[in-house]
DNA sequence: CGGATCAGGTGACATCTGTCATCCGCCGCC
DNA sequence: GGCGGCGGATGACAGATGTCACCTGATCCG
C-alpha cells in the first residue's frame, strides 16, 4: 500500500483526486494540505510514501515545501502544476523532485505516475521535456528576476527599491537589462513574459 | 438520471469531477469540454440537463458560454471558479446563472448541490453572497475596465489605445480616473488591484 | 602587483505617463 | 430652441521612467 499526502490550496481538485485516489486498490491518502506550509508539517507527521503538491500553493510555493520536505525525510515528490515551463522543471529536478506533472494530465493518469514514482522511477511531463531541451533557457540573472519579482503588483521603482533593498538607479539598471534582454518597452511588459515563461 | 455537461480547462479537474459525479447513481456525464466553444457547441448537441461551468475558460470565459447556452436551451448553469469574487456572482446571477460555486467547494460537496440546483432551487456559495451583500461594489465604468484590461500585459498606452480603438489621451484619461477611485499611483498597479478584486 | 571582471551606484538626458483644464459633438429633456 | 450631461479628445505641464555612459569597490586570477 502506497501512503500519499496531497497538497493543493484549490479544494475543489485535492478533495476530487483525494477521493479518486482513495479508490484504487494499492493506493491511500494519509494527509491533504492545503499550504505549503501544512505539506511541511503534515509530512513530517505521517512520512508518506510519496507526496503529491501543487506548484502554485501560498504562502511559500510547492518547490520550497518539497525542498524541506527532501531535507527532512526520504519522501518521493511529484510535482503538479497549472503553469508548467521548462523553467520551472529544471527547478524542479535540482531540488530532487521525482515527477513533474502539469494539470493537462486526466487525473486517472495519476495514479499510474504515482505507482511508477513510488516504484522508483521518474517521471517527466513528456511535452515540458520536450520543450526543456529546445527552449532557450531563462537569461536573466538572480538581480533582475529580483526586481520583476517586486514589479509585478505594479510597484513603483521607489517601491521596489524599498523592497529589494537597492539604490532605485540601480533598479533600473536591472529592469533596463531585463527588458532589452526579454524585448519588450517596459518593465510591467518584462514581469509579465517572465511570469508566462515560467521564470518568476 | 440527471445528465451533466462538464467545462474547464483544467483536465486534471475536469476528468477527476467527471469521474467523481458518474460514480453517483442517479448522475451521468454525457459531455465534457475544456473551452468556452466547445461548451456551447456540446451543450446544443447533447442539450444536458444541467451544466457545470469554468469561469476561467478560454477563449470566452464561463460567464459568455453561460449566456449562449441560456438562450439556446432550457439548461440549468452551475458556475465554478477559482477566484471568486462578489463583482462576478452580481454578473453571473444577472446572466441567469442558477448555481454559483467557488473551487474551495469539496468535490464531495458538488454533487448535492447539483441536485440541488437540477431540483429547480438555486445554488450560491454562502461566504461570496455575504461579501457580496457587504462589499462595495465595482466602482469603475465599463470604459475603465476595458483599458485597464488591456494593460494587464504590461501594454503602453499607445498599445492599449489600438487595442481598444480610443485616442491615446482618452485612455490616459479612464486610466487616470480608476487610479484615483482605486487610490494607486500607476495604471499597472491599478490593473492588478482590479484582478484581485475579481473585478476584470 | 596589476589588470580584468562584476555588483552596485550616480547623473544627465529624452520619453513616457499621469493630472488637469478645456473643448467638441451628441443625446435627452424641460 | 436652449440647456446640461456625457463620451471622447486635446494640449500643457510636472514628475516618473528608460537609456546610457561612467564611477567605485571588491574579488579573482595571471
Amino acid at each position: 500500500m502506497i501512503r500519499l499526502l496531497i497538497a493543493d490550496d484549490e479544494d475543489m481538485l485535492r478533495s476530487a483526486l483525494a477521493a479518486l485516489l482513495e479508490l484504487e486498490d494499492d493506493l491511500t491518502v494519509v494527509a491533504e494540505a492545503s499550504t505549503s506550509t501544512d505539506a511541511v508539517r503534515l509530512a513530517r507527521e505521517h512520512r508518506p510514501d510519496l507526496a503529491v503538491l501543487d506548484l502554485e500553493m501560498p504562502p511559500a510555493d510547492g518547490l520550497h515545501a518539497a525542498a524541506e520536505i527532501l531535507a527532512a525525510l526520504p519522501t518521493r515528490i511529484i510535482l503538479v502544476t497549472r503553469h508548467a515551463r521548462p523553467g520551472v522543471l529544471r527547478r524542479a529536478l535540482a531540488a530532487g523532485v521525482r515527477g513533474f506533472v502539469p494539470k493537462t494530465t486526466p487525473a486517472a493518469r495519476l495514479a499510474e505516475i504515482i505507482r511508477d514514482v513510488a516504484g522508483g522511477r521518474r517521471y517527466v511531463d513528456p511535452d515540458i521535456a520536450a520543450s526543456a531541451l529546445t527552449e532557450d533557457d531563462c537569461p536573466l540573472t538572480e538581480r533582475e528576476l529580483e526586481v520583476l519579482r517586486a514589479c509585478r503588483t505594479g510597484a513603483s521603482i521607489s517601491e521596489i527599491s524599498a523592497q529589494v533593498h537597492l539604490a532605485p538607479g540601480t533598479v533600473r539598471n536591472y529592469l533596463s537589462a531585463a527588458m532589452a534582454k526579454l524585448g519588450v518597452g517596459s518593465r510591467h511588459a518584462a514581469a509579465h513574459r517572465a511570469w508566462e515563461e515560467g521564470w518568476i
